[in-house]
DNA sequence: CGCTACAGGTCGTCC
DNA sequence: GGACGACGTGTAGCG
């Protein structure tokens, strides 16, 4: 770790870490120029770079969420100097995407050994509440039994295909967040594949936490119905059944 | 900026860059909770955070080009002990999104004034393929005339609006990436609310660098043509005209 | 704030 | 490697 270290410091620093497979946190003033999909360029300013050992390598400004530059993993990290500055490269063969970053002043330097094996999961997922309501049909409507899930039909997926306590087919469509005008255009285009018999009845449901404005109209054009279910409800399902797995697990 | 520093001192340096807007760093060892749009755990492991003077904050592991956790600018964030460690709560009204980090052990701590005034051009933006095709018409074809640009329709907008040279009515969208089915049936959509009357002659031709398979039948079937043309060439014709602008204002 | 479409989107999955 | 869809997508522009 070097604060306001010289640039031959650093390019050794940089040479070692890359090919320790280091991961790396400059606090640098810099200029970025980017070619592949497009082009940019970024003048001179103070910034935080950060390259992973994955061959990722990310560029923040003191605001924004994203990165202003960024290479995505898998990418070649290569330096030189020029000028009396620092140049690193950065090539990614998918796209031919170079991203070249001139280091012209390092206030900070860290070379790090990040030890992270900790377990990441997700809840209430699209996914979890197609399991949840699968494991627990009553949550679509009483009498609900499914056939499928994920059911490819000519161009995409039917989320769930199921039979109505009276016998009817009923194709479901969720969303784990507000369902918007597309949601019900999509559940139409499973609904038209599906109905290839006009007079066959066949059931639309869509299933969301909550509707865009116009979604009902829609929806009621169609002759669709719709569901209220929240992803935190099914991942509340899922919990309880995985927990309720791993306690049979034990038995 | 501190290295291996006590919890005590972290806390305190944390509330006052927090105060200040400062931009803050941190590698750590730390467990991070999320509950919102959906909810997610991160078990314990060496990251690097980020604390943005935007309000926005980023989670780093020592792999991936994304954050595992994140919340977007105008966050809040609020600090506070418990049993020994630090909890730094990240608070976002918009969704009631909360994101907890429990800080274990700090390996490296910084409190940064980022000064970032550089500028940044991008080349090559769908917006730059529209403006090129605007001020240089023969991109698309000869005798093009363009009328309007982002002309908002029903749901949408059209990208450019124009007649050809023979007085034909042509609907232009743009593509800056290879162009899927999506596109054309987003075209559709355009055409089938400009065309109300039917026997009215009415082009759509769809711009992009290249177009992926079934593209062509599909333009074929709703009788629809493509332009090909890249986002590159657009940015060439673009810093060639402003150029000339800046050319022409020194005059 | 909601709706719409773009983004150097990224990322997983399946073919 | 291409095609397709989900993402805690984020972000800008407009009403």
């Amino acid at each position: 770790m070097l604060q306001n270290p010289s640039l031959d410091d650093v390019i050794n620093e940089l040479k070692a870490g890359i090919s320790k497979h280091k991961n790396i946190l400059i606090v640098c003033d810099c200029e970025v120029e980017y070619e592949g999909r497009a082009s940019s360029k970024l003048q001179r300013g103070e910034r935080i770079i950060i390259l992973k050992s994955d061959g990722s390598a990310l560029i923040h400004r003191p605001k924004d969420y994203s990165p202003i530059n960024w290479q995505p993993p898998g990418s070649l990290f290569k330096t030189r100097m020029s000028d009396n500055n620092i140049i690193l490269r950065i090539y990614r063969r998918k796209d031919r995407e170079v991203m070249e970053v001139k280091l012209l002043n390092v206030m900070m330097f860290a070379s790090l050994s990040l030890k992270d094996l900790g377990e990441f999961t997700l809840y209430a997922s699209e996914k979890d509440m197609q399991e949840a309501i699968i494991h627990q049909p009553i949550l679509l409507e009483e009498g609900f039994r499914p056939i499928s899930a994920e059911r490819p039909v000519d161009p995409g997926f039917i989320d769930i295909l199921g039979i109505d306590k009276n016998g009817v087919l009923t194709v479901v469509e969720i969303k784990r967040i507000k369902a918007s005008k597309e949601s019900v255009l999509q559940l139409k285009k499973y609904i038209d594949v599906i109905q290839v018999d006009k007079n066959r009845n066949v059931r639309a449901i869509l299933v969301a936490p909550e509707f865009s404005k116009g979604v009902h109209e829609l929806l009621l054009s169609f002759g669709f119905e719709y569901k209220i279910l929240s992803p935190q409800k099914c991942a509340e399902v899922i919990k309880k059944k995985n927990g309720k797995q791993i306690t049979e697990f034990f038995k």
